[in-house]
RNA sequence: GGUUGGGUGGCUGAGUGGUCAAAAGCAACGGUCUGUAAAACCGUCGGGUUCUGCCCUUCGUAGGUUCAAAUCCUACCCCAACCA
């Protein structure tokens, strides 16, 4: 088996932030190059909810979320692969990163079961049975053809006693093993590039690692000593933002990036409020994916730089301003906050879209903000007083 | 003019003597949402309050019967359909 040290990852590092573990760098994947800290809209089932290719590249997003589980389930990956893979099948043409279904793991509790083998889930469409292993969730995610593929891993609930923590620990260990495995089954040879210029060309997919452990911090640097041994590009953090407290989480978080190498990138699962974003980047976090700007758009919350709103409020139904005078995305330079008000009051399906768009571009206008603020080396500067302004309407 | 049916909280609409401040849905209002089982979910929704309770006002209007009425009786007003 190979090593960690065996394979190069296409990640390089272009600024450190001198006061904090923030830092900003490039991931290369075969479809481009990935500017981190990144946040990756999710499009669970080949779609981010509302929106297009030319809505998500306008903002300027460079790598989207999709997810194996469902994938499998619906349209089947091996449909996807007879289509010629997923980027051709939903029109884009940048980075995939493909979720393994350990999510699920703990979001569909209920239906399924872990073995040692790996977890054997029940359709939530049709009941049907099928059983997920770590080697055949790599196999899916090579007929889906993403760029970064992630283990089959074990997201326990919270909260989680030691013990549960611990099981679900071993089993994501053993079948980061597993599928690593196969995974340099499935890309034998690494064909992995650095350029005269610092840039990578990368031929293949890419491999990530699940660091888990629960809120323990003990565990989270078992987990990161044991993963960072592993011949993989990158490494996920699991299982936070379940639940959890936001200190628990930020111990935790800690406590596996301590122990995981500086040179490869590092991806907080499932985190997209900006506070979080902030905490996470400062604690050495490269890339994000969250449902968060999606889900709470179609449910009426939008982001401002001054804070939540909630577009159906009776103060918005005559206001003519956008969103943000600033903003600049499609909704914000077309749309009046009294006209999406009414959309979202009246349940059209243009609200959903729009309040998406304005979410998605908050969230990479964000991170543009991080990652000049890492750049200019003025990062605590800059954070104080974003976070200062975004909850000044909530300290009242 | 007559016959029949009907008038219930912002709307639709249950309820036909007590368990009714009145089902349910909608709207409204507030909240939740973090690797999406989510265009979902949870509250509030006559007024007041010392609030797992108590008080006041309410089911077209006005009277009446009854220990007790949205529910029964009388008159009136209004609406709909049909007949002249």
């Amino acid at each position: 088996m190979l090593k960690s040290e065996d394979i190069l990852s296409p990640f390089s590092i272009t600024a450190k932030s001198s006061e904090t573990k923030a830092r900003a760098g490039v991931l290369y994947t075969r479809r481009g190059a990935i500017h981190t800290p990144v946040f990756m809209p999710v499009a669970t089932q080949a779609s981010v909810k509302a929106l297009n290719d030319e809505d998500l590249k306008a903002m300027g997003v460079e790598c989207i979320l999709s997810n194996t589980y469902h994938l499998y389930l619906r349209p089947g990956t091996a449909t996807l692969k007879q289509l010629g893979g997923l980027h051709k099948f939903m029109k884009w043409d940048r980075s995939i990163l493909t979720d393994s279904g350990g999510f699920q793991v703990f979001s569909l509790s209920h239906l399924r079961k872990i073995t040692e083998e790996g977890v054997l889930f029940q359709s939530h469409h049709d009941g049907s049975k099928h059983l997920f292993t770590p080697e055949n969730v790599i196999r899916f995610q090579s007929e889906i053809d993403s760029d970064i593929w992630v283990c089959l891993d074990v997201c326990v609930r919270n909260p989680s006693d030691k013990k549960e923590a611990m099981g679900g620990l071993k089993s994501t260990k053993n079948w980061a093993e597993r599928a690593i495995a196969e995974y340099h089954r499935t890309v034998p040879a690494q064909d992995i590039a650095q350029n005269p210029d610092g840039t990578f060309t990368v031929k293949h997919p890419l491999q990530f690692g699940i660091v888990q452990g629960s809120v323990y911090p003990d565990l989270r640097q078992e987990a990161a000593m044991h993963m960072r041994e592993l011949p993989v590009h990158g490494y996920c953090i699991g299982g936070l933002s379940v639940g959890e407290g936001k200190e628990e989480m930020a111990t935790a978080l800690s406590a596996a990036v301590g122990f995981l190498p500086e040179n490869r990138p590092r991806y907080f699962m499932g985190l997209g409020s900006p506070e979080d974003l902030w905490e996470c980047v400062e604690r050495g976090v490269d890339m994000f994916d969250c449902v968060w700007p999606t889900r709470t758009a179609r449910n009426g919350r939008v982001m401002t730089a001054d804070g939540n709103i909630y577009i159906r409020k009776t103060e918005y139904r005559l206001d003519e301003r956008p969103i943000e005078e600033d903003c600049g995305c499609y909704a914000c330079r077309n749309y009046s906050r009294a006209y999406l008000s009414h959309l979202h009051r009246s349940g059209e399906f243009l609200s959903h879209r729009l309040l998406s768009i304005h979410n998605i571009n908050f969230l990479m206008r964000t991170m543009k903000i991080i990652r000049k603020a890492i750049e200019d080396d003025n990062f605590a500067e800059v954070k104080a007083q974003y976070l200062k302004r975004f909850n000044a309407s909530k300290e009242k």
